[in-house]
DNA sequence: CGCCAGGTGCGAA
DNA sequence: TTCGCACCTGGC
C-alpha cells in the first residue's frame, strides 16, 4: 500500500465514472479497482490523499500519477477556458477535479472500435469478455482479474471468435485492426508525434474508425487535448449554450474559443450535460 | 413489438 | 461532396 499526498483539484469518482474507461469496479468503501496496464490497482481518495493498493508495487506511484494525469496544470487550463468564454464558468466549476485518464493506446482503440453505435453496458461486457478469454489472469485481493490482451495475444483470433464476444458487425473492424498492429502496418507510437490533423487522417484509414472514434482515441490515449469527439450529448450542450448543433459550427466555435484545449472543453460539456439533473 | 445506443461505410444523387 | 440507410446486439 502506498499513499500519494497533496493531490488537489482531483475528483476520483467523477473521473472514473464519466465513461472514459470501461474496466473498473466501484467497491463498497468507495474505492475503485482498476485494471491498469500490467496490474490491478485499488485506489481510494481521502481528501487530498490517494491510498493505492496493488498486486505489483514497482513504479506504482508514477503509474498512478500518469494514469490520472495528475501532473498537468488543470487550474491553468480552466482559467483559460473561462477567460475565453464566460458561459463556461458554471461548467468548469461543475467539472472541477475531473481529469482525462491517460489510457493504453491499444486498449482504447479496441474499446472505441467496439463502442460504435453501441451502449456503454454492452461495450463493457464485450471488453471484459475479450480480456477474460485472451488476457493474462491476475489474482488480487483474493479475486481474479484479467488484463487487457496485448496485440500478440490476439494474433490468431478470428472474426467468428470476436462474434462470440457479442461485438456484432464490428468483428471485422477489430480483426483488421489487430492484424495491422501485429503486421507493423500500424505503429501505435506514431500518434504521439503527429499533429492532430495528420493523426486523425491516418487513424481513419482503418475500417471502423471514423471521426468520433479517432478523436476519442487521440484524446484519451495520446493526451491530445486539441481534438474533440462530437456526440449527441455534446451536440445537446452546444445547442443549449450556443444555439447550434451543426458540426461545422461546433468545430468553428470550439476552435475559436478553446483552441488547443477544445478536447477538455468538450469533455467538460459532455460531463456536465450528461450528469447535471 | 419497435426504437435506440457516445457511428461508420457504402452506394446513390 | 453530401445524403440516407443498414448494421449486431441488448435493454426498455
Amino acid at each position: 500500500m502506498i499513499k500519494i499526498e497533496h493531490i488537489n483539484n482531483f475528483n476520483l469518482y467523477d473521473t472514473m465514472t464519466c465513461g472514459q474507461t470501461f474496466r473498473y469496479d466501484l467497491e463498497e468503501d468507495d474505492s475503485f479497482t482498476i485494471i491498469l496496464l500490467d496490474r490491478i490497482v485499488n485506489v481510494r481518495q481521502e481528501k487530498s490523499t490517494l491510498i493505492v493498493k496493488s498486486n505489483k508495487v514497482d513504479n506504482l506511484e508514477n503509474i498512478i500519477i500518469d494514469y490520472f494525469d495528475l501532473n498537468r496544470d488543470y487550474e491553468k487550463i480552466n482559467k483559460y477556458l473561462i477567460k475565453n468564454d464566460k458561459h463556461f464558468k458554471n461548467i468548469v466549476d461543475y467539472c472541477n477535479g475531473f481529469k482525462v485518464l491517460k489510457q493504453e493506446p491499444f486498449e482504447v482503440f479496441i474499446s472505441y472500435i467496439i463502442s460504435i453505435n453501441n451502449s456503454v453496458n454492452s461495450i463493457s461486457k464485450s471488453v471484459n469478455e475479450l480480456s477474460r478469454l485472451y488476457g493474462s489472469k491476475v489474482e488480487f485481493d483474493s479475486k481474479t482479474y484479467y488484463l487487457f490482451p496485448k496485440p500478440k495475444d490476439l494474433i490468431n483470433v478470428k472474426t467468428s471468435d470476436y462474434r462470440e464476444l457479442k461485438v456484432g458487425f464490428r468483428d471485422i473492424n477489430i480483426y483488421e485492426f489487430v492484424q495491422k498492429v501485429n503486421n507493423k502496418e500500424i505503429d501505435l507510437n506514431v500518434y504521439f508525434d503527429l499533429d492532430s490533423i495528420k493523426a486523425l487522417e491516418l487513424m481513419q484509414q482503418n475500417r471502423g474508425i471514423g471521426p468520433k472514434v479517432a478523436s476519442c482515441v487521440l484524446l484519451m490515449a495520446y493526451q491530445n487535448f486539441e481534438v474533440y469527439p462530437i456526440d449527441t450529448w455534446v451536440k445537446k450542450a452546444f445547442f443549449e449554450i450556443y444555439g447550434t448543433d451543426n458540426i461545422k459550427e461546433i468545430t468553428n466555435i470550439s476552435k475559436e474559443k478553446f483552441g488547443k484545449y477544445s478536447g477538455l472543453a468538450v469533455q467538460y460539456m459532455f460531463h456536465y450535460k450528461r450528469n447535471k439533473k
